[in-house]
DNA sequence: TAACTGAACTGTACGGGACAGTACAATTGA
DNA sequence: TCAATTGTACTGTCCCGTACAGTTCAGTTA
């Protein structure tokens, strides 16, 4: 795959398949119809996937496919970079919590209640999003064989929504609510509690369960705020 | 690849292939070579790698490793389910935290210093362990192709040495030590404060950073003694 | 509206190369 | 002596990428 990848002129008779591809209004459907494909095989075979098999999903033929993208390497870069921006462009597959509710929660009955819910609404995302979870798998298996998906896969992952979470804790902290001396700190473990461990033993197979999914929502949550909750006025 | 492995009856001229392979001293010496060079190959470049190269980074003919082991299937279970098992036979490549500290801890402060210390532990092992790492991706990778990986996997991953801190926080909260309710909860939860967040970020290729790192520790053992601390006596 | 035009698409077939697994004769080593 | 090992060469298969000749489609002109 290397040595083809190294010649240096890929001039072919077909097309340019270089920077522009062909256009139009059917060309545009049929792109799409190639990377919704390409996105579906590639994530459920890996790499390993044949492109007489992307074509024949797409209901295209396979020199359509090298029309658009000129190899097999763009297509997977293509496709996998184009899947690691969706996510953010819409609110998420399974919709992520309600973070709102936290800030203007009043009592720290209602925060701990927001904060709860939260958790649950994370765990019900990230065990709803196979897609993410074979994604990333996908992206950390060929790493090394496409460093470039390094530098679009950084600003993703787990750090996606860090900077909303943020927010939201600034601003209780702000606002007296919460005590807190390192935000970062704070961010992490919220994320550790709530989410981190749907999302490791999802990642490999092993099923947490709903009740002690929930059992952990709950404890995280009283947890965090025992920890940030500021001391009583004496 | 998955019509080969249909075959009702791989039987071949060239050796049995199948419960049993070559005897002697030096088979094993050549088996052992075997297993290492597919280790490392299947680890650092996936299934796709070609049984010519790990014969030739094993010092060993091609056929040799079809007459230890009849086909590149045999030869991928038997190597990773062997690797899944490595890691408990010896205490862990970088060393696991050292628990006996722990539930010796006379006092608040010096368990606190021990729980950081055990963190920190934690951080550098799975910060060492890249093997391991890029294990759980190939078997998050081929999980769907052969699913009796499933079945050696589920009782490993990060629940592996549950049992020891399970029954190292038993043994404080017995003592008087440390007030835990749900000892279940509270294992994952010293997990998720204080092992996931470096096994998210470094499976992913993301750095978290020496600093912040130790931050997250001593803040994690901070927080997780907050919580589970007994409250005074009035 | 109807004919025209050129780009995009299709189907098939092929070249080049990599890879799993085998055959076989020669060689090594306990 | 005899099982294990080696090196080479081979078969069959799969797959990337391309060639080519024919067909469909979108926009333009008359």
């Amino acid at each position: 795959m290397d040595d083809k990848a190294a010649k240096p002129a890929p001039t072919g008779t077909t097309g340019p398949a270089g920077p522009t591809g062909p256009t139009g209004p059917r060309a545009a459907r049929k792109r799409q119809a190639v990377v919704r494909a390409a996105r579906d095989l590639f994530l459920r075979e890996g790499f390993g996937v044949g492109m007489d098999a992307i074509a024949a999903e797409a209901g295209v033929s396979k020199v359509t496919v090298y029309n658009h993208f000129g190899s097999k390497e763009a297509l997977f870069t293509a496709v996998v970079a184009g899947a690691l921006d969706e996510p953010l462009a819409d609110g998420g597959p399974a919709g992520g919590p309600d973070l709102a509710r936290l800030v203007t929660a009043e009592g720290p009955d209602e925060l701990k209640a927001a904060l709860t819910e939260a958790g649950r609404a994370w765990g019900r995302a990230v065990r709803a999003d196979a897609e993410g979870r074979a994604l990333r798998t996908l992206v950390a298996t060929e790493l090394h064989r496409f460093p470039e998906l390094g530098r679009a896969w950084h600003a993703h992952g787990p750090a996606g929504h860090h900077p909303a979470v943020a927010d939201a804790l600034r601003t209780l902290a702000d606002r007296g609510t919460l005590d807190i001396p390192d935000l970062e700190v704070a961010v992490l473990q919220l994320y550790s509690l709530l989410v981190f461990p749907q999302m490791v033993f999802e990642q490999y197979g092993t099923e947490l369960g709903e009740e002690l999914g929930e059992r952990l929502v709950v404890d995280g949550a009283e947890m965090f705020l025992r920890r940030y909750s500021p001391a009583p006025a004496p």
